[in-house]
DNA sequence: TTGTAAAAGCAACAAATGTTGGATTAAAAG
DNA sequence: CTTTTAATCCAACATTTGTTGCTTTTACAA
């Protein structure tokens, strides 16, 4: 990135972080283009030669804080009772949990990011779990079809991301152990599939 | 209802299918306020007595076709080769078929109000699929947990719909035989389910 | 028929939006 | 050091939005 680049990503990061700490007051709808300007102190026509509305803003800001924020990303698995899942929960609660407390963590801004925006576009988190988790679980499994990879996709993506929002809108009070065994019970491969 | 309250009513119609012409044409997001208003012939400060922006017509718009729409609904369930289908699969199709016939007729509309409407929000259809399907399926199957219950509906029904949504995006192509076996292979329940 | 209440229309206003052309600043290249 | 290019800033403008007070029209009821 040179340097003209680096000036342009300033500035965008400058109305991330406003946006940011506006939402911290207020919800998103009734943030103002102008009020992101004055918060970021940048002229309101550099944010029209970033973004067309704040809608764009707040996709770009999900990318941003999603990125800043994995670089904190820790499992503590241990401090749940998994001992007490059978061989197959155990394995899938290990990649399951830490997300969970991801999630939690920065539950403030998750809520946001999931409620404003369209989660299930493919460029939100569904392509983020597609690519990390889908995709590798279809080729352990050994499912070729292109068509039902997708659509499958589809079906077992979003109905995690709903679960997640579902927690997340009664505010994570549901235990990470409790949400991680409905997920498991969901998404658990159906036995006759290929039959 | 009373005439006063039919003339309110009136307008509301007025302003749905003014709505409905426009999003022949352009995409929602660039529809304003004043053109809703020109095609309905409606004075602007009426349409605020009615909404406060256009997201609340667009909601307003899908329960009003959607209930127009229904009047149509027919099952021509015997156009598919559902003989070839076992007994639990027969079952199931007789009841998703007729439901993707009717996405597939209005495919337009439908498109419209997948994309820009938050299908999962408790106004959506998610309720709809909520009261008619879900409920009614967990009575019978016996499930009794309160929290399960809403987070398995959200995982199901979510995927549903986003299966019906990635249908409705290839333009309804993939045939409806097809896209019905998948959701059933999707939405099949676990034998492990209580275990 | 007459009074009243509700819905829609009308006019005016401040504020925000979206767009433009041009000035200023800073980086990249010659 | 000079030129050129890119990013930002600035100012102006037409348009749309959101709100208000008031008038007209229409439904309903005394």
């Amino acid at each position: 990135m040179n340097k003209s680049e680096a000036k342009f990503h300033n500035t965008a990061v400058k109305m991330n972080e406003a946006l940011f700490r506006l939402l911290e007051q207020k919800p998103f709808v009734d943030i103002s283009i102008m009020e992101v300007c004055n918060e970021a102190e940048v002229n309101r026509s550099t944010f029209y030669a970033h973004y067309n509305n704040t809608y764009d803003l707040l996709q770009e800001a999900r990318d941003y804080f999603m990125n800043k924020f994995f670089n904190n990303f820790h499992t503590t698995i241990n401090d749940y009772p998994v001992e007490e899942l059978n061989v197959e929960e155990f394995v899938s609660a290990k990649y399951i949990i830490p997300y969970l407390e991801f999630v939690k963590k920065y539950k403030g801004i998750f809520k946001v990011f999931m409620n404003n925006l369209n989660a299930f576009n493919p460029d939100g988190f569904y392509k983020l779990l597609l690519e990390k988790l889908w995709i590798p679980s279809c080729e352990a499994r050994g499912i070729t079809d292109k068509s039902v990879i997708t659509y499958m996709s589809k079906f077992y993506l979003s109905g995690m991301i709903s679960i997640v929002v579902e927690w997340l809108n009664n505010n994570c009070e549901d235990d990470i152990l409790f949400v991680c065994e409905v997920i498991i019970l969901c998404v658990r491969p159906n036995p006759s599939y290929g039959k």
